[in-house]
DNA sequence: CGAGCTTGTTAAAACGTTTTACAAGAAACT
DNA sequence: AGTTTCTTGTAAAACGTTTTAACAAGCTCG
């Protein structure tokens, strides 16, 4: 129970003053190099480490910005997470983090306590379905950066970074038609998040420019009971849904899943109806399950590039923090598709 | 751009001194119910938020605690910080978190600086691998609180949260040998870790019990060439060596893989030699790769409650913060294994 | 040789809280 | 009436930095 070396100390120590010591230590060039050698070693001696909360309150300035996370599906969060910390790591930022578990209630809460944290600028992850963002105009007024990963908001004064969620559906949808499929079903899932409803778009769009081909769509919340979980019931209603749906002799003969969640279902279903990827049923997916290529299958696959997301996400902060004003065009990034293809798309079997 | 509200500000409005409006915030006794209402009014119509750093300067106390993650293999990481969030959240806490990446320095370097933060205690998820813990020492002698996460250090004054490693990996060995196993494999990794030979040692003891009962291990930090990614030839190395190893008479016909890691090695071995589970060789596992359900594969194995014990280690961690001394016994926190049932262990084949 | 620069250092004033020690008045005892 | 005690409030001193403005001391230059 040690008191802490403070600067003080190291003043007394290197017999200078403490303004000196500051100084010094952050290497000005307004102090004599000996000086600066002899406040070096006495911080070295005493093993002296600055109290960081006093650093931020009175130079208003900070080494530390705030993560909103949802947390999204699955590993793409802590992917997501370990390239934003990589970045600021190099940069010598720290990072406060808070989860909002898909709660906008929670999401301006978080915001609100990085703000009086005083921290230099926020990375979101945002939750918000077609609610006002207020507290991102508040960090507007605030004049403090923010950049929103994955979900773009409009109206705002942030930064965005995503994925091209429309064109890669399209690209991936293009492969079904390609194949030769033309009864094609898009498996998704909260339509009102500007990410998904992108993703139906892009899906519908390489519907709409090949002659003779038809959509259906599967709305998973439609059929889940709203909470989280997937409970027992649930699955067995989710399958009754699946069997129906795949009764018709119009039936689809080729699947686009809009997420991980949604491929997760979607074969889920098939596997416990007996049919074969890609033998009976094709399918593509906008994120796939790395883990089923161990047993063999891979399937057809846009990449979300979630650590480059992170990655350029905290780059764009720092900048900002640093004082750099981004151009018009720099402030949205969005990554080209990356399509990856496996062995899940096959020909039509009838 | 505008000036943030002060506890001058609301001072001034309410007719009263900072003291009391610093006090009634925090609704002391000390304070007349009719001024508490007048402060109260007051910093709610100005939008008063506290400075956090001011008040942490000053008070030497926070409501902030840091994370030191490694990260964990795939999902776990994500699962645990949720737990760790979900229990400061509902405590009133934040969190900075920085991962180590498996490297102790960067270890070292974080928990200081968290310390440099004014943290008020750090939860942390070790990559220690024989080396003198000073970090940890360091701690001990701030007289600043700690739980290590998964893994265990001896010699130190922080509580720890884990599982029981070693009996439940007899427990998942035990398995094989009850459907009539006797020639057994083990495949893991980075023995040196106090979790992982705890694992081998579990898995040995279960061999030991059983009359004629044979063990192999087959160690992957062996085989591949030691950075992170598995390159593309690494995978035919490894895979030459899974058939090399199953290729003699007494080849294991059932396998215990040490975690998540392992067993998609393994499972990826199998499924490209042609070997079907359970019908050709069985498997258990540490912890599983859920995914693979989806395809009609529930491999038998322990579960691994991450989220639980975030959970339980930040629980600790806000008690001792709080001021409570723990009990010798309420140091150590071992989770009881969790074994499910799936279709991964058939009987032996010859 | 004094006016103006430079260069290096520092005293002192922030920064926005919490806490301590004390004061004034009311209430409750002798 | 004269103490004591309780209640409610406040002034002022931390907390450990950074920053500003001032100040010497040593130059250079006309």
């Amino acid at each position: 129970m040690q008191k802490r070396v403070t600067i003080n100390d190291v003043a007394r120590r290197a017999m200078c003053s403490t303004a000196t010591v500051s100084l010094a230590l952050r290497d000005s060039d307004r102090i004599a190099a000996a000086t600066k050698l002899r406040v070096l070693a006495a911080a070295d001696r005493l093993g002296y480490r600055p109290n960081l909360a006093a650093s931020r309150l009175s130079s208003k300035k900070t080494q530390t910005v705030g993560i909103v996370l949802l947390p999204l599906d699955r590993d793409l969060g802590l992917q997501m997470l370990s390239g934003i910390n990589q970045q600021l790591q190099s940069n010598g930022f720290t990072s406060i983090i808070d989860f909002s578990r898909m709660d906008y209630t929670r999401e301006v809460e978080a915001v609100r306590r990085m703000s009086d944290e005083g921290v230099g600028g926020i990375l979101i992850n945002s939750a918000r379905i077609a609610q006002e963002p207020t507290h991102l105009h508040e960090l507007d007024e605030q004049g403090m950066p923010y950049v929103l990963i994955d979900l773009a908001v409009e109206g705002i004064g942030g930064c965005y970074v995503g994925q091209k969620n429309r064109l890669a559906a399209t690209r991936l949808t293009r492969l079904l038609i390609e194949a030769g499929h033309r009864r094609l079903a898009c498996v998704g899932q909260l339509f009102q998040r500007r990410t998904k409803s992108d993703r139906l778009a892009g899906f519908q769009d390489a519907v709409a420019e090949s002659a003779g081909a038809t959509e259906k769509v599967i709305n998973l919340s439609d059929l889940s009971s709203g909470d989280e979980q997937r409970s027992e019931a649930d699955a067995g209603q989710m399958l009754d849904a699946l069997r129906e749906f795949l009764r018709p002799d119009d039936a689809p003969t080729a699947f686009f899943a809009m997420d991980t969640r949604c491929l997760h279902w979607l074969m889920t279903g098939l596997t416990a109806l007996g049919l074969r990827v890609p033998d009976d049923i094709s399918v593509v997916s906008f994120d796939a399950i790395d883990d089923l290529r161990c047993l063999g299958l891979q399937i057809t696959t846009n990449v979300v590039p979630s650590y480059q997301m992170g990655l350029e996400a905290a780059r764009m902060l720092v900048e900002q923090i640093g004082g750099r004003q981004l151009s018009e065009r720099e402030t949205v990034l969005e990554f080209e598709p990356e399509i990856v293809l496996g062995n899940s798309v096959g020909p039509p079997l009838q």
